[in-house]
DNA sequence: TTCCGTCCTGCCAATCTCG
DNA sequence: CGAGATTGGCAGGACGGAA
């Protein structure tokens, strides 16, 4: 356990001096009232400095020491405030100091505290005219608000409004404390949010106690200590000393008597000395056993501000707990980020413990959350997992996705986003409607890590313990000193970065080679991994399942090292990354053989029949497995099934993963030009494997018969080649080990940049545009009244498009794309037809048991016809499948269930067009969610509110199942009115 | 300006541990 | 066996670096 951040927290406290003190600082408006304007989100939100004086010198100062990011670890080094030599904070200290005296704590002033503090709470919007609508029921209540009756557009604000008022205005003072536990009445003392402490001292690292800000200046505003300020000055006092000074000058050179000294820390509370007798005092009072002494000293803090309405629970070491008005808040003991969960809290503390370790198997990275992993990794494997359901174009990530709708298919992805919760989480629309799939993780998915697998594999040792990183690409353990020179951007100190990269591995090749012969600690690992000392599990934990586990691509660091022993000795990145595409396809064999075990007992969930033209039927069956929650239960056939394929997977890669192979495109990233010139060898010999694969494509094309077989040998090819193809963008690096990640390391700024509001460095002048972009936006008074006209902008936008899309779609229907989804929920509605499908076709009706995609407006390109080719060789037959109907129950359903193919309800009107270019609010029409006919058009049941068909509650607000679902005879087969027809 | 990788956190499901 | 803990995936926006 090294020393604590105590540099962090000492540069804060002394730099004051440093600067001369901003004269705003004495200004009584520095900042504004509590009751006045609302203002942005601390975060995540640009902070929104709109109070007048944002120009103020308080103002960057507190910019300066916080970034609107409240807490990024990996990113200390880049980050002002990590600097030893910042000279922000004591301005800060000084400006929370006044602040703390003169008024109450506005939020505008405050957004060091919210940020630094509480910035996780809940809200983190600005203020918005529901300021006090939370009142009664907390947070939940809120989310319901916002989930349940409120409109789309009332949501929005609420959820806008949901962060921005807390902390900020006195007004809110409610809200501000079930978020931060101050009591409402005292929204005008000064124990504002703004007055934390945190506010002074940057995330401290490990235990030792992160020594507060010195004593003075650092001490909390609230803290009894300092109320013999209040009739002073509070620029005007040694934070160190106590000394009052008759002007500002002279504090800031009486600091300097104090820069240079090693202050004295307590090792419990935080709280910094400069004489080691008054320290030793302390301590022998401060000691209380029961709590962490980080969790001592922030109690302490957020005790002292508010204990009223609040009460603080024992935590751990690494976080404590606070209860507000029954809520209960997690903080983090190391950066006192606040959690509304502890779940999340814990996954967060990772970030400064690096208890454990992720370490990406195709190149060197190492993360402190599995997730960051396993998302960095889809770069290296190209998965492609997002899929558009109007073209099924397939993406690797949300973002692309997303794009690709808005740009393609003209569908703006936020009508039917998530909500976003107050704290920074995600929460599901109610009746959020996926117009994309998510595709299976192509590999397998990660086992649960045991607590006894960790403590095994020496990935749980306590950070005081450290033991040597074992660093994949390095083949070599590393000291925790070593560990901090390789921690990116990580203040020395705290150690928070939530990513290591291990620069060197960029260099060369060569280096790499240590890869390969794995450290001692990487082979004990895995030897762990993988086996005999892993706990004793239980019976139904098979020797497969270890198998299983143990090909899995592992969470730990070993197994990354064993990924990368794969690729062993001297070999090169993309060697690496074949190897790695090897036991990917094996995982994804073991997956596809699972998923196709399990369509043999449940079959697809429906077939769907991509028809291009007449040049090219695509079938394909979708499995049940990707579409329910709720898998079917382990049995041991299946288990012994899935061995049995296992074992077989690498000679059988055929009919099983079929099923869903062709979900995943390998397509290659595109490649700079210089990594293509750099693989220019590379290319040549893929130039020759292509004109083979081009060849037997050819060949395919003619002999669809034989398309299984000759798909796998294509899949083959495919991994390899798509692997090499990868290379010079994964393998830029990757002739040294590493992705581009790397490469982007490597590459130094040549000059900073550095924002003059907020002294952020950034590595790029387009990156500082764009940061000062955000200061402008958040510091202007119109941000927030944008801001509450996004909505009706796009309901009106919606309207819009509908309407014009109805002109317009008479014209262009011949280029209309027909769709049918049918669904069966049971066996018998499968003969029987019944279904829910989105027909927007012109021509034939949609065959039963199929889905069509019929666009006629344009020809497939070769890739196209040949991923279609592959999709055609699913198995055309139809296959029992288990019902779905349970989620789609209206009454208590959960919608954040729905999947994308909704239930099956029954087709209760004929096909629906769906206008190309598709248009939101069309598709509840064409999806059967509309009535088409009628005077008046009603939603069906599941029909989500946001397509402004029905302002009223939807209905899964408990209402009754829709009329037309009740009594479908209502429409008596008719195919829908050309009324509703798009 | 755009693309892309990373970060963040509430929520949830799957899994594991323990009594 | 069930309750509680742990783990990790997902959503979707924020952010910054690089092209």
């Amino acid at each position: 356990m090294g020393d604590g951040p105590k540099n962090a927290k000492i540069t804060l406290s002394f730099p004051l001096s440093a600067a001369p003190l901003p004269t705003s600082l004495t200004s009584p408006n520095h900042c504004h009232g509590s009751s006045s304007s609302s203002s942005p989100s601390p975060h995540r939100r640009r902070p929104s400095s709109k109070s007048s004086d944002k120009g103020s010198l308080w103002k960057l100062d507190a910019t300066m020491d916080v970034k609107h990011r409240p807490f990024k670890p990996p990113r200390h080094d880049s980050s002002p405030s990590s600097s030893p030599s910042s000279s922000s904070s004591p301005m800060t200290v000084h400006a929370l100091i006044r602040k703390d005296i003169k008024s109450p704590p506005p939020l505008k002033c405050s957004k060091l505290s919210s940020e630094t503090q509480f910035h996780r709470s809940p809200p983190r919007s600005s203020t918005g005219p529901f300021g006090g609508c939370y009142a009664r029921d907390g947070w939940d209540d809120r989310h319901r608000a916002a989930n349940g009756t409120a409109s789309p557009s009332q949501t929005a604000q609420i959820l806008f409004s949901l962060g921005t008022s807390a902390y900020q205005r006195g007004g809110d003072a409610e809200r501000r404390e079930k978020i931060t536990g101050r009591p409402s009445g005292k929204a005008g003392s000064p124990h504002g949010p703004s007055l934390h402490p945190p506010t002074l001292h940057l995330p401290p690292p490990l235990p030792p106690p992160p020594p507060p800000p010195s004593e003075g200046l650092t001490a909390p505003p609230h803290s009894s200590s300092y109320s013999p300020t209040d009739s002073l000055k509070p620029e005007l006092i040694c934070g160190v000393c106590h000394r009052l000074f008759s002007s500002a000058s002279s504090l800031t050179v009486h600091m300097r008597l104090h820069r240079g000294s090693r202050a004295l820390c307590c090792r419990y509370c935080g709280k910094v000395f400069i004489h080691s007798k008054r320290l030793q005092s302390h301590e022998a009072s401060c000691r209380v056993p029961g709590l962490p002494s980080n969790t001592r000293s922030l109690l302490a803090r957020i005790q002292g501000d508010d204990a009223a309405g609040t009460e603080v629970l024992a935590g751990d070491e690494n976080h404590f707990v606070k209860v507000v008005d029954g809520n209960v808040i997690y903080f983090c003991s190391v950066c006192e980020r606040s959690y509304m969960t502890l779940s999340s809290l814990k996954r967060h503390s990772n970030v400064h413990s690096w208890r454990r370790k992720y370490p990406c198997h195709y190149c060197d990275k190492v993360f402190a959350l599995a997730e960051y992993r396993t998302k960095h990794e889809v770069w290296h494997t190209g998965e492609r997992r997002y899929q558009c359901i109007f073209c099924w174009d397939a993406f690797a990530t949300y973002y692309n996705l997303k794009t690709h709708q808005k740009t393609i298919h003209g569908i703006n992805p936020s009508l039917i986003s998530s909500e976003k919760t107050a704290n920074g989480g995600y929460k599901q629309k109610a009746n959020a409607l996926k117009l994309y799939r998510l595709l299976p993780m192509r590999s397998q998915k990660r086992p649960y890590k045991t607590y006894s697998d960790s403590l095994h594999n020496g990935l749980l040792l306590p950070p005081t313990e450290t033991p040597p990183l074992s660093l994949p690409g390095l083949g070599c353990a590393l000291g925790p000193g070593d560990l901090q020179s390789l921690i990116s951007g990580a203040h020395p100190q705290t150690v928070s970065s939530s990513v290591i990269v291990h620069s060197n591995q960029v260099t060369s090749g060569s280096e790499k080679s240590p890869v390969n012969s794995p450290s001692p600690e990487n082979s004990d690992s895995q030897t762990v991994v993988k086996g005999p000392s892993r706990p004793i599990k239980k019976q139904r934990d098979s020797i497969d399942n270890h198998r299983k586990r143990s090909r899995d691509s592992s969470d730990t660091a070993e197994e990354g090292s064993r990924g990368r022993q794969d690729g062993e000795t001297g070999r090169l990145f993309h060697k690496s990354r074949k190897s790695h595409s090897k036991s990917d396809i094996s995982n994804s064999k073991q997956l596809s053989a699972s998923v196709g075990s399990q369509v043999k007992e449940a079959g697809p969930l429906c077939q769907i029949t991509v028809r291009i033209g007449e040049e090219a039927i695509v079938k394909r069956s979708i499995s049940e497995t990707d579409l329910r929650r709720d898998k079917s239960g382990d049995s041991e056939e299946e288990e012994e099934e899935e061995d049995l394929e296992v074992r077989e997977h690498e000679s059988d890669h055929d009919t099983e993963d079929n099923l869903w192979r062709p979900y995943y495109s390998y397509k290659p990233k595109r490649k700079a030009q210089a990594h293509l010139q750099r693989v220019k060898s590379w290319q040549r010999k893929l130039k020759y494997k292509r004109s083979i694969r081009l060849k037997r494509r050819a060949e395919r094309l003619k002999n669809l018969s034989n398309k299984e077989t000759e798909k796998s040998q294509d899949e083959e090819e495919d991994a390899t080649t798509e692997e090499a193809e990868k290379l010079p963008k994964g393998g830029q690096g990757g002739l040294g080990g590493s992705h581009s990640s790397p490469s982007r390391l490597s590459r130094r700024a040549l000059s900073r940049h550095t924002c003059p509001q907020c002294h952020k460095v950034c590595k790029t002048s387009s990156a500082l545009n764009r940061h000062i972009r955000r200061h402008e936006l958040s510091s202007s008074p119109e941000r927030e009244r944008e801001d509450k006209d996004t909505e009706p902008k796009t309901a009106e936008t919606v309207a819009d498009i509908l309407s014009r899309d109805l002109e317009t779609e008479k014209a262009e229907l011949p280029s209309a794309l027909s769709v049918s989804v049918i669904s069966y929920s049971t066996p018998e509605e499968r003969q029987g037809g019944s279904s829910l499908f989105l027909h927007a076709g012109y021509e034939e009706p949609p065959l039963v048991q199929d889905l069509r995609v019929q666009s006629l407006s344009r020809s497939p390109s070769p890739n196209e016809q040949e991923e279609n080719l592959l999709m055609s060789s699913y198995p055309p037959g139809t296959l029992p499948f288990g019902p779905l109907g349970k989620v789609m129950v209206p009454n208590g359903g959960d919608l954040a269930k729905l999947p994308f193919y909704p239930d099956p309800y029954q087709l209760l009107y004929g096909p629906q067009f769906l206008a190309y270019p598709y248009n939101l609010a069309a598709l509840p029409v064409a999806l059967n969610m509309m009535a088409p006919g009628g005077d008046k058009v009603e939603p069906l049941p599941f029909l989500p509110a946001i397509f402004n068909y029905a302002a009223t509650a939807g209905p899964y607000m408990g209402a009754a199942p829709h009329p037309l679902v009740a009594n479908p005879s209502l429409y008596s087969g008719s195919s829908g009115s050309s009324k509703n027809v798009l």
